[in-house]
DNA sequence: AACTTAATGTAGCGAGTGCTACAAGAGCTT
DNA sequence: AAGCTCTTGTAGCACTCGCTACATTAAGTT
């Protein structure tokens, strides 16, 4: 007869991962210490007890958080570069629009309002995701375009903006933009 | 010996706007009964009395404060109208990254959030801030603009992403990618 | 004046918050 | 075995949360 529950030790390196999870699916704002807890198998008195106190457990998180996210980065680089940029624009908006990084891109806009909020880890985290973001699309970008680091540069400009007016409602208004500035196709959806 | 404290009679319309000021400076996450009621020289009782329970009054306020962002926008309309689009961005930009607009992005970045999450009234608010805001822009094009409707909306998504990366701390990369796509000249600030 | 209704104050409930005091077990070294 | 440090459980504190019960005042209306 083995024994069900063998009570591995717990430190900030095992719970991360777990914490991280719930903080995806339920986000950051509303997070507090006993479901946090609940979530990763412990009591809010260990969470404390791991990370100080909860404004530094939040930092670890968004720090790990970023790191997850740089590792899907990496995960999801296309073998075959895109041949236009209008192309690699519609690769990332795709991504991005994906129904497995939407927890993500929830979770993001309200690491956004924390970073304009002031909130202490906050512009860190997004900071160091945006920075990376920005290094893999530039990989991504076509082999022959004639400003690969500026036209980066453009296109997470307007993806930004363009999932950002998706999640209040707007792709439509988004849609149209792009394919007045020659980035779209004429194509339906909303 | 007037009468120190007149004492009017309260109601949602005469609490609006000061609940909307503490809301517009302190957030609305974070806003809870008995300091809104403070703020509006009242009690959380008579809030509950007012609007029924919280999530109609973050309803109600979520409306009025779109109302007053559309007003704002009105007041603002330039008497001349820009002569390219550059122009236009660079004018439209600098009112939006203006000191007297940043509770107000602050709030916006919150607004968004609110919006992914599905917290009720806030994808509403956002939608017709986002949807004045457009008209607003469109009525600022250059009057020799060949597609006022599609380079509003293309300038919209642009502003917006160039604003997004601005409260994560990248106005930089913003700023090159505008340079790159002609939108803006080279000048130097971060 | 009697009655009705709207508006407000006081007090508090049950639940949840971050965090702590205290003690006990677990595994290690000496 | 004794001591020591790391890890964990149990209770609880002081506080805030949204909201309600109850009573009171103010202002009409009849």
């Amino acid at each position: 007869m083995p024994k069900p529950d063998p009570k591995p030790k717990m430190s900030r390196e095992t719970l991360l991962p777990q914490l991280a999870a719930h903080v995806i699916e339920h986000g950051l704002g509303g997070a507090s210490l006993r479901p946090l807890a609940k979530a990763a198998g412990t009591s809010d008195r260990m969470l404390i007890y791991h990370f100080g106190d909860k404004e530094r457990l939040v930092r670890n998180l968004l720090e790990y958080i970023s790191g997850v996210y740089s590792a899907a980065l990496d995960m999801a680089i296309g073998q075959d570069r895109p041949k236009t940029r209008q192309e690699c624009f519609a690769r990332v908006l795709t991504l991005g629009r994906g129904p497995q990084m939407q927890p993500f891109m929830t979770l993001w806009w309200e690491i956004v309002a924390g970073s304009a909020r002031g909130i202490p880890g906050y512009k860190d985290a997004a900071e160091a995701m945006m920075a990376k973001q920005l290094l893999w699309l530039e990989g991504q970008m076509p082999e022959d375009d004639p400003d690969p680091a500026g036209g980066a540069r453009y296109l997470m400009t307007l993806l930004e903006g363009t999932l950002m007016l998706g999640t209040v409602g707007h792709a439509r208004m988004a849609r149209e933009g792009l394919l007045a500035s020659g980035l779209a196709d004429a194509q339906a959806e909303d």
